[in-house]
RNA sequence: GGCCGGAUGGCAGAGUGGUCAUGCAGCGGACUGCAACUCCGUUAACGCCGGUUCGAUUCCGACUCCGGCCUCCA
């Protein structure tokens, strides 16, 4: 029995699906203007677990997950690039793919962007207009009527009136009421535009998601997910949206991950405390961003720095060290560690609670490495296809304890040549020299492990 | 001001009405030429004040503090 926290009622709930056995899940993607930070990756990493997860449990899904790759960000940074939105925004496309893929997620099985959406968002906006719900300013700019909407703020508590008062919005003067939001927007000149009922111009941010999801998924679908920040208003103008124009209810799970903090402020592009993902990346082996996102539950804020990244790495040296050198079976039989595994991530997907058993199975398996291999080849095994609904511990044990960071520094081949000659000092037992070379490694940030096998070595 | 979330051992991070989280660090031991890995044992926590209860870190209420959203933001 799976367990969903939903954003709409604050609760965890049974998940039900409104086909049994299929999974629809719609998740807002990245607005393709700058690379990929590490709060992106969060969202990213999290509902892939998610995905990976449903899938396991044997639900047929369809991860939808939008491009937003037409907005005022793109248009103004391709002008500053001096190059065309499309040549930035295929570029950032690129890049954010590459990113993830080395972070270890599975793509989505469709990114819908929104300059793909144009008639469907078009369409759309005309039912909204010929309901009521929407209405052409005196700007041009088409507006959403968030006061012909009885429930606008039941994802987040939010009364219109209340709004009012507390608004800091400067309030365009041709809208209606200060909650009111764009839907299309009249392009200045020189700017990219569509042909509308309304004149040339481009969608507003929400709609683009209401439009997709819908057109993908169908006007009433399972889970719609998302980064803290896009609860309101973006996914309250969602549902806004999309109720009126389908007359349905729009979504039965809201997820929203949490926030990625820097000395305890939100990460995020306005305040500019962000790193990217390959900021990161030049510094660390990219399972290590993985593993600091699982090592806590996907709701929780989450603490990025150097010593977070570097205890991440720590814990995960200690799976993948358990790993190393075991030979894995063909088949083995469940043990009580997939059975804890399962229920922590069935509840709500507690990846933390999950991890956890991931070590207590470690120490098992370490335990029977000498007295029953066969034991240890079996929890290795289990041991790997349980992380792999993690997406962890996909890399060789060897290569992840070699590259586990990335330095500047001694190649392989001149580390192997110290440790060759260190092997034949410990076989002279010229102990002075052998001890002599492992300091200069261990000053390079090399480590030395020695075993009956040999001398291995770990980038600290 | 409104809405939402949080406060757990030295650090990170789960969870539970009454016996274990887990990782790192610490301490004692085994193993080891040294070191590491590994194993065994071990120390240590539930913001503050009330209430409910035989018993609360866990439920309820007040308080303090922290974070998020209310403006583009995963």
């Amino acid at each position: 029995m799976l367990k969903i926290y939903n954003t709409l009622s604050g609760k965890k709930e049974v998940f039900k699906p409104i086909v049994e056995g299929k999974v629809g899940m719609y998740v807002c993607g990245n607005t393709v203007y700058d690379f990929c930070h590490i709060g992106h990756a969060r969202a990213m990493i999290s509902f892939d677990i998610i995905s990976r997860f449903i899938r396991h449990l044997g639900y047929d899904l369809n991860y939808v997950r939008n491009i937003t790759d037409v907005d005022d960000k793109i248009i103004k940074r391709a002008q500053e690039n001096n190059e065309t939105t499309q040549s930035l925004t295929e570029r950032m496309i690129a890049a954010q793919q590459e990113d993830e893929l080395k972070l270890g997620n599975k793509m989505p099985d469709r990114e819908p962007k929104a300059t793909e959406f144009m008639q469907e968002i078009i369409t759309m906006i005309q039912t909204l207009v010929e309901k009521g719900f929407a209405y052409q300013g005196a700007s041009g700019d088409v507006y959403y009527r968030a006061t012909a909407f009885a429930e606008y703020g039941k994802l987040n508590n939010r009364k219109l009136d209340e709004m009012l008062a507390g608004a800091r919005i400067d309030v365009e003067a041709s809208k209606e009421h200060p909650a009111d939001f764009v839907l299309w927007k009249q392009a200045k000149s020189g700017e990219v535009s569509w042909e509308s009922p309304w004149g040339a111009g481009r969608p507003g941010w929400h709609i683009e998601c209401s439009a997709m999801s819908t057109n993908c998924l169908g006007s009433h679908f399972d889970i719609h997910g998302g980064g803290p920040d896009l609860k309101f208003p973006h996914h309250e103008n969602e549902i806004a949206q999309s109720e009126a124009a389908t007359g349905k209810e729009y979504v039965n799970y809201w997820m929203h991950c949490g926030a990625v903090r820097v000395n305890n402020e939100k990460m995020s592009k306005s305040l500019g405390n962000f790193f990217t993902v390959r900021d990161v990346l030049a510094k660390f082996n990219p399972e290590v961003v993985r593993y600091l996102m699982v090592s806590s539950q996907y709701r929780s804020a989450i603490d990025y720095s150097d010593q977070s990244l570097h205890e991440a790495k720590v814990a995960l040296e200690r799976l993948y060290t358990a790993l190393r050198g075991q030979t894995l079976v063909s088949s083995y039989e469940a043990t009580d560690f997939t059975v804890r595994f399962e229920a922590a991530m069935k509840d709500d997907f507690n990846t933390a609670v999950a991890v956890s058993v991931l070590f207590e199975l470690v120490r098992e398996l370490n335990k029977a490495k000498a007295e029953a291999p066969e034991k240890a080849a079996a929890l290795a095994t289990e041991l790997k296809s349980l992380a792999e609904l993690l997406g962890l511990l996909y890399q060789d044990p060897e290569y992840f304890l070699q590259n586990s960071t990335i330095v500047e520094g001694l190649s392989e081949e001149a580390i192997q040549a110290l440790i060759d000659e260190r092997t034949q000092a410990r076989k002279d037992k010229n102990f002075a020299r052998s001890d002599e070379i492992r300091d200069e490694l261990d000053s390079k940030g090399i480590e030395l492990l020695d075993s009956r096998e040999g001398t291995t070595w770990t980038r600290n």
